[in-house]
RNA sequence: CGGGGCGUAGCGCAGCCUGGUUAGCGCGCCUGCUUUGGGAGCAGGAGGCCGCGGGUUCGAAUCCCGCCGCCCCGACCA
């Protein structure tokens, strides 16, 4: 399914760097305010996250900050997610954050699933509630409650709803965007005839998240059903995608779940069908959350910090000065003119502030911003900006004339070479195994995904997540070819499965 | 909840063991000058309820008791 963001301008300067500068060594390694990434990742994450001003800690344990250069990414994921949510013939609504406890109640597995997560209004008015109001963890119930006296006819399906908003779900151990108390997402709920309708929504929403993950944030994922123990509570069955992060862990990027009649017979949520009986209709929920910045900055990211795809970069192109005397400094300025309207579909910021070149380049690269402009002296005498990428900070002159060409061949060609690269790292890091004892000995000595046949038991998920703490991410196909055994017990195979440790 | 660590300037820390002038260092911040093609240099300056409460003492950041908070590691999750 070809995305809005799948068009690219092929032919475009096909080979612009293969004229490419060498790097000079000396330029690498300079980047001292972050751990080693081979190190320690989990600091590395952290240092990169608050020293590129993405989100910070806050007053309150394990909620976070989303600061500006952070939620203009969010922003640059959300944009286009939600104009895909349109496209697919869904509406945005806005629901109550506040929930009775009694809604949350009402779903056997889905309390159960959550309640361990509540986080409860008791008091209000300088009164104790007659019913306490939990702070959404995600609104299935209210949203089942709600549409239960829109829904009345066949006629009025299906419905297709959606909601940006932000869910609090009291988690023991956090981390910046990967798992906080409080995180922003879309969640979206439809409701449908026939479950053969509700499935099919239920893919088509996956492939969107598909998309986004792959085309915009060109994190490749892997797609597909998840095992009844990994599967959303209440759901019948849950779907999800799944990237690898540089450390070779499995982050989930985004979930869609099929719920059957679950919570519309637990809403008592009925529409009078086509041959006049009431049924219960079939419903769905899907969601994607702020975590993608964070899968952002762990699937690209480098010593120097983060490494951003141009179609969610917030800055694509840092222009950075070099001047001497206010004399060239004003030579710059107006040349700048001419090179900002060459580039008017492009976001291009310059760094006018009053600090070394040097301290620019690196900081600029901390942020990931995909292409760096260097207009000094010596190129304007040439009419040329120095071009270098995050990529691989190769350098190469381009006159100004053709920066409107350059420049956004350039950014394709890094939005692909960073899905590539990570597809390329993932393929490296990922092996088909056929037994229990492959298994654990990959996980001693390796990280990245492990695909095997599997007979499907939830025994089987224990015994390897005891012996390697890896958990099925995955059921990558319906079928596993005919006599194969399962490779944890030996009993005849059904699903292709990947196994990884995940966050 | 179990185990480990930490609360001293915006951030990172030293000082505490062995109580005693004005609580110190690095980064950052402010001012000025010189600099500017890969994290600048010099000079000057601002900034502190030493987590909170109680105790011991002539005297507490330092010793004792209690509390609070945060971070890291083990059972849940987008």
């Amino acid at each position: 399914m070809p995305g809005p963001g799948r068009t690219r301008p092929a032919g475009l300067i096909p080979h612009l760097y293969s004229q490419a500068m060498a790097v000079d060594e000396k330029e690498t390694g300079f980047v001292k305010d972050i751990r080693k990434q081979s190190a320690d990742f989990p600091g590395w994450y952290n240092d990169v996250v608050r020293k590129a001003q993405l989100a910070d800690y806050s007053p309150v344990r394990g909620c976070m900050v989303i600061r500006p250069y952070g939620y203009a990414i969010w922003e640059n994921i959300r944009d286009p997610l939600d104009a895909l949510i349109k496209q697919t013939g869904h509406e945005n609504w806005y629901f109550p954050a506040l929930i009775p406890l009694s809604f949350l109640m009402k779903e056997a597995e889905h309390v159960e699933g959550f309640q361990p997560e509540f986080a409860m209004v008791t008091r209000g008015g300088g009164k104790d509630l007659e019913e306490p109001l939990v702070l959404r963890p995600t609104s299935e119930t209210m949203i089942a409650s709600v549409l239960r006296d829109y829904i009345q006819s066949y006629r009025d399906l299906p419905v297709l709803t959606n909601q940006w908003n932000n869910v609090f779900r009291w988690e023991l151990r956090t981390r910046l965007f990967l798992r906080t108390l409080e995180f922003l997402w879309q969640e979206g709920h439809t409701f449908h005839e026939t479950a053969a309708e509700a499935e099919e929504e239920v893919a088509r929403m996956l492939d969107v998240y598909r998309q986004i993950a792959e085309d915009w944030c060109a994190v490749p994922v892997l797609a597909g059903r998840k095992s009844d123990t990994e599967k959303f509570a209440g759901a019948q069955y849950s779907t999800s995608i799944e990237g690898m992060m540089i450390d070779g862990k499995a982050l989930q990027m985004g979930t869609s779940h099929y719920f059957g009649e679950n919570f519309t017979r637990a809403y008592d949520l009925t529409f009078t069908g086509r041959n006049n009986e009431r049924q219960y209709p079939h419903s769905t929920s899907w969601g994607m959350t702020t975590r993608m910045v964070g899968a952002v900055v762990m699937a690209h990211g480098d010593d120097s910090g983060m490494q951003l795809p141009p179609r969610i970069a917030p800055v694509q192109v840092i222009i950075v000065p070099i001047f001497r005397s206010d004399t060239e400094r004003t030579q710059i300025e107006n040349a700048l003119v001419g090179v900002k309207e060459e580039l008017k579909d492009i976001r291009v910021k310059v760094d006018w502030r009053e600090e070394r070149p040097g301290f620019k380049f690196n900081e600029w690269e901390l942020k990931g911003v995909p292409i760096r402009l260097e207009i000094g002296p010596r190129d304007l005498a040439k009419g040329e900006a120095t071009m270098v990428r995050r990529l691989d900070r190769s350098k190469r002159t381009v006159p100004l004339q053709e920066l409107s060409l350059a420049i956004p061949a350039m950014l394709e060609e890094v939005q692909l070479a960073l899905f590539k690269r990570a597809r390329d790292f993932r393929e490296q890091h990922t092996v088909r195994l056929d037994s229990l004892e492959a298994l654990v000995k990959f996980f001693e000595s390796s990280i990245g995904f492990v695909i095997t046949p599997w007979c499907g038991r939830e025994e089987d998920e224990r015994t390897v997540k005891d012996r390697t703490t890896a958990t099925t991410r995955v059921i990558l196909s319906g079928s596993a070819g005919p006599d194969t055994p399962c490779a944890v017990c030996g009993r005849p195979a059904t699903v292709e499965v990947s196994w990884g440790k995940s966050y």
